[in-house]
RNA sequence: GCGGGAGUAGCUCAGUUGGCUAGAGCAUCAGCCUUCCAAGCUGAGGGUCGCGGGUUCGAAUCCCGUCUCCCGCUCCA
């Protein structure tokens, strides 16, 4: 009898997985299951079938999309030379006219599929159409079509007399044609940057691979104003500048690099064009692209509006345009950059490595049993540390089990309140990644998670 | 957009040539056990079988439509 029962034991420590190195995330599948079952994103709509490629941030996913906003905004915004902008949604229909977005609702469009050149149609020659020869290369020509990734809707409640108005298919827009009302209002001197996160939406053509291309999106801009001549130097710094972002959210370095646009890949609007691109289970894909737009989007704004948009440069006695240095990163893409570079199997334990200051919980605290004692105990010490940080509790099941749950939704601490405790008032604090554990004073909780914070913080 | 495949519990799936109250494992919750790394015991909740229509005494299963997802091609900031 005994002996069976150690067979059944010996099969069993067989079954088991084992704990090998740490493994990345090879799947996208894990990742959108995880993110649900824990309540990360959730299909849009899920009831009806869900919508395609429309998401929504659940309890801990917004948790986390706010974090990785805060700590943009605060790179941006806490600096002298950035101010914060929150423009509207909707805009002046010529907006879209100016920035070159509506051309091809009204007139079909034809791109090369070699150069990317794309032409309008009645401009060019028939015999050019016939031949489906581009004009610039003489690559192969797509055929003529209305094409707009533009959202279009009514404004006003009577659809018919209403005004043709569009979603912002980019925020920058809104931050070109504020530029001067920014500039005047907060008395600021070239060179200086204006930060917007919004949402922005386009009738993209292949949305797809989980968060990471949707129709609608959230934006982190930053609109950098110089004096032109100055811009290439400024393109450089930003380039550095925003890398390093990346890499301070605890992204690896590996995982990151640059991509540089050549001049078939450069957009209209583009003097030199950067990507930084992140390494997904699907390939390398752009995360932020720093562009230089040079003086093309305050002048075509010049030229739609009628209006001056020159700056005045007290030291020089000057008059000029300014050059225009964009950082542009999507806001669901480092959000989802963040979960993919954390996502970490070892054969047996599942657990998000996020940077701490990303962590939608910083600290779990659980009663070793459920026992009147140690639960009565354990509250005390959550709403203690609950007044410093977003914390949760969990009495559930064995304590290994509560360790995993935490481990999955990437909460760096956990405090564990036992009976020593009880006499001697000290906590196990354990951490997320290494799984060593410490012992120290509950009195001492707050300080000490705070010091770390303190550190990673900067 | 075209071709192929698939939609059954929160997840992974089973469900015979159409036939009893649609199942399992995991997950969740409750109780027990357990003094620090999941999957021990007992029990519970959870599904109009993607949606709509049709055939049939009877549909998860057959037919039509539709939506969604995956793979390949096409397309594309």
């Amino acid at each position: 009898m005994t002996e069976k029962l150690d067979e059944k034991e010996q099969q069993k420590a067989q079954d088991k997985p084992v704990a090998g190195p740490p493994q990345d995330l090879k799947d996208m599948a894990e990742l959108v299951s995880l993110c649900k079952r824990r309540g990360f994103v959730f299909p849009s709509s899920e009831i009806y079938g869900g919508i395609n490629a429309c998401w929504d941030y659940g309890p801990l996913g917004i948790e986390l999309k706010r974090n990785v906003k805060e700590r943009w905004w605060r790179a941006m915004t806490d600096r002298d030379d950035v101010e914060g902008l929150d423009a509207a949604i909707l805009m002046h229909p010529r907006v879209w006219e100016a920035s070159g977005h509506v051309e091809g609702f009204v007139d079909p469009l034809v791109d090369c599929k070699k150069c990317r050149n794309r032409f309008r149609a009645d401009k060019l020659d028939p015999a050019v159409i016939a031949a489906k020869k581009c004009p610039e290369c003489a690559g192969e020509l797509t055929e003529p079509r209305l094409f707009n990734l533009m959202f279009k809707t009514h404004m006003g409640p009577v659809e018919e007399s209403a005004a043709v108005v569009y979603l912002r298919p980019e925020t920058a827009q809104g931050i070109y044609v504020n530029f001067l009302n920014v500039q005047q209002s907060m008395r600021q001197r070239l060179p200086f940057g204006i930060a917007q996160i919004g949402k922005a939406f386009r009738n993209e053509i292949t949305p797809g691979n989980f968060i990471f291309r949707t129709r609608e999106f959230e934006q982190m801009e930053m609109q950098y104003f110089v004096k032109p001549g100055s811009d290439m130097d400024w393109f450089e710094k930003w380039k550095q500048t925003r890398m390093q972002w990346h890499l301070d959210n605890g992204i690896r370095k590996e995982k990151l690099r640059f991509h540089e646009h050549g001049p078939g890949e450069l957009a209209h609007y583009a003097k030199a064009a950067f990507d930084i691109e992140y390494e997904f289970p699907f390939g390398w894909q752009e995360l932020e692209g720093i562009h230089n737009r040079s003086d093309f989007d305050l002048g075509r704004h010049e030229k739609f509006s009628g209006k001056k948009l020159e700056y005045f440069d007290e030291a020089a006695k000057e008059r000029y345009l300014p050059y225009i240095v964009e950082t542009s990163a999507g806001c669901d893409r480092s959000l989802l950059v963040a979960l993919a570079d954390a996502y970490r199997f070892d054969g047996e334990r599942t657990w998000l490595s996020l940077h701490p200051v990303l962590a939608p919980y910083k600290v779990a605290v659980y009663p070793l049993m459920k026992k009147p004692d140690l639960l009565e105990y354990a509250d005390k010490v959550f709403g203690e540390l609950k007044k410093r940080f977003r914390a949760t509790t969990d009495e559930t099941g064995s304590i290994g089990k509560r360790y995993r749950r935490q481990d999955e939704i990437g909460t760096p601490f956990g405090v564990t309140i036992d009976y020593d405790t009880l006499t001697n008032h000290t906590v196990t604090i354990r951490h997320r990644d290494s799984m060593v554990q410490e012992r120290i004073s509950a009195e001492n909780l707050t300080r000490y998670i705070e010091e770390k914070f303190e550190k990673w913080n900067g």
